[in-house]
DNA sequence: TATAGTTTTGACTGTCGGTCATTAATTGAA
DNA sequence: TTCAATTAATGACCGACAGTCAAAACTATA
């Protein structure tokens, strides 16, 4: 279907929007922005920003799902891989991983709305559907690769694919959380006590989760 | 060595403030409430609560402090029971489950500690440097579990314990933050597939990790 | 009881998210 | 081209809230 101009200068106006933001979040970090500072980064007034979006949550609700979009389309890359299902779970992994680390704004941005969980008036907003909608598709690659693991022998199916989907998606949150904020020097003492790289810790837990969801068979393999 | 009168009614009203916001955290959530509100509670006036506390983060600081040093009661308790490694661990892990069911506020403050970690002036805050004192040790616990079990054989001692041990701890809050939503009945579409309980869910990530960091010889024998 | 010292208080301030009356730009009919 | 009608953009303004501080209330001592 055809835009018209004015459409297509509504939409360009709001990616502008979000351009802006994103960039003062990689500057300035995400709590100490205010709408003001995003309007004039956008060059419009503030009352603009009320005309794209409902809220400065909805702003970043918006990155978030951009985020999303991206991070689906990587995931799905990622899957075509002639593979089996095992290696294809480490795959998508370490596909995370890379997002990460060459994204840190959506990383940032998902924890953002990760904590806004509890949050009531959340649940109306269509844009928020939408993230929900990109993380269940997100859910649903991992349930494939495993699903393509137990029919191909790689995975151990004694588990149920999609509540070990959900086991390996928390986890994985968990621990690339925690070794983003090492690499961001973040300070946390915990992590004083030993050297890791953001690498090699992921590996660690690919290994750990690999061995533990393989088939007896094949782990005698290796 | 004696307190004081004064000193000791100082340290009541503080545990008073604190008390009366763990209460408010539980009744509105940790985002509805306000410096006036925790006044009201703690029947003191909105300037009082600036003698005890530097912030409002401060005084969520003092509660997640205080539910760190239960938890980690909990963990210390859990081992001093006669098992091997690899069974302590999951000994760990249920612990933490059940902290995590028995004092949600905490578990609810422990993420907003963790969401301030990018936060510059946090670092100096004396309070901040006891949480992570706290945390340090949580992790001891679980490093010094996977000694044990490497040193009796129950677990594979391919890996290194300190990073294991952050493997497991990322890991663990990611899977019981994502089951955490969940039986908090937060929309999150993801989990709406699946039917499954906090408990099953915290069983299988167990068992997925068990497997994972087990010795061949010893995962033969189940 | 008088007074010096200490603690508590809530009215006040600055900041920020969000609103809305006003202004500017665009469109299209005459 | 002109001008009225419609639509878009703006920033002064508002309410809410974290944090401050001068004054009030309280306590201890002589």
């Amino acid at each position: 279907m055809k835009l018209t101009r004015k459409e297509r200068e509504r939409i360009a106006r709001r990616e502008l929007i979000i351009d802006a933001t994103e960039n003062l979040i990689d500057r300035l970090g995400i709590d100490n922005i205010t709408m003001d500072t995003i309007a004039t980064e956008a060059e419009v007034g503030k009352g603009t920003l009320y005309l794209h979006f409902k809220s400065k949550k909805s702003i970043y609700l918006a990155i978030s799902e951009r985020g999303s979009r991206l991070l689906n389309h990587a995931f799905g890359k990622a899957l075509l891989k002639e593979l089996p299902g095992l290696k294809l779970i480490e795959e998508l992994g370490r596909t995370y991983l890379k997002f990460v680390q060459e994204n840190p704004v959506y990383f940032t941005v998902f924890n953002y709305y990760e904590s806004l969980i509890n949050d009531d008036d959340l649940a109306q907003s269509e844009l928020a559907q939408r993230c929900e909608e990109s993380a269940r598709e997100a859910m649903t690659y991992i349930v494939r690769a495993l699903q393509i693991g137990m029919q191909d022998g790689s995975i151990n199916n004694k588990y149920d694919p999609h509540e070990l989907g959900i086991v390996i998606w928390g986890a994985s949150r968990g621990v690339i959380h925690m070794a983003f904020h090492k690499q961001k020097k973040h300070h946390m003492k915990i992590l004083d006590d030993v050297n890791f790289s953001l690498q090699s810790l992921v590996s660690n837990f690919i290994e750990l989760i690999g061995t533990g969801m393989a088939n007896d068979q094949q782990s005698k393999n290796n």
